[in-house]
DNA sequence: GCACACTATGTCGTATCTGACATATACTGC
DNA sequence: GCAGTATATGTCAGATACGACATAGTGTGC
């Protein structure tokens, strides 16, 4: 496993499983932190590969910097609602939401 | 356009673009609701082939009745986190995921 | 080294979402 | 009509996420 993605599975210890003696979470919030670590990965790729800085998508999506940061950082404190329409502030479309999902699939090995 | 979509439309009649004359909302929220209308669609469709009651889902997510229906009506007091929740705990997978959101390809009519 | 732009992290008051509960409605079989 | 089951709707106190701000870290050009 690269430790990229174990860095991050850290820094993501999420609330729900944290108390439990590690990785303890049920299948269902597994997959949901694994949705939400890609599509944070996704909105990264995109805002990036259309030239914007964090402070360009907080603009965009009426929000400030820090919290596009923690967005990115795939920070607890972020919803699944905010990250969507980070998503899609950054220009990306519902095909692109398509293939940020299908990319999971390579992830199981 | 079916007036069963027409109905849950009205009824999803969002918080953010509520007050703006009629379907002023920005485009990414748009999107954002129209991808709630496809998940919740899949909720209950998912929820209803395997058998369960909302109290059966309820139980598996930890969350109540009432909130089930919430969710499956795609009430705005919802958020996208407990809509994935509970997708998930009706046992969908991720492949079914993919195919809620290619669902919409469609609606584009 | 400093100035500057970008990004990361922590905290705060307020707004929104939560499960739980009460209650209403809809549809059965009796 | 009346139980029983499933679903819908409204409300509330407590939990969580929000934008905003302050500030720290990181890199780059001078």
């Amino acid at each position: 496993m690269s430790t990229a993605k174990l860095k991050r599975l850290k820094a993501a210890s999420w609330k729900a499983g944290n108390a439990r003696d590690f990785l303890q979470l049920s299948d269902e919030e597994a997959m949901l932190v694994e949705l939400k670590l890609m599509l944070t990965d996704a909105i990264k790729a995109s805002r990036q590969k259309r030239g914007l800085s964090q402070i360009d998508l907080a603009k965009k999506m009426g929000s400030s910097q820090s919290r596009v940061a923690k967005i990115e950082a795939a920070d607890p404190s972020v919803s699944l609602d905010l990250i969507m329409r980070a998503f899609f502030a950054t220009g990306a479309t519902r095909r692109e939401l398509q293939r940020a999902f299908g990319a999971g699939e390579k992830l199981a090995a």
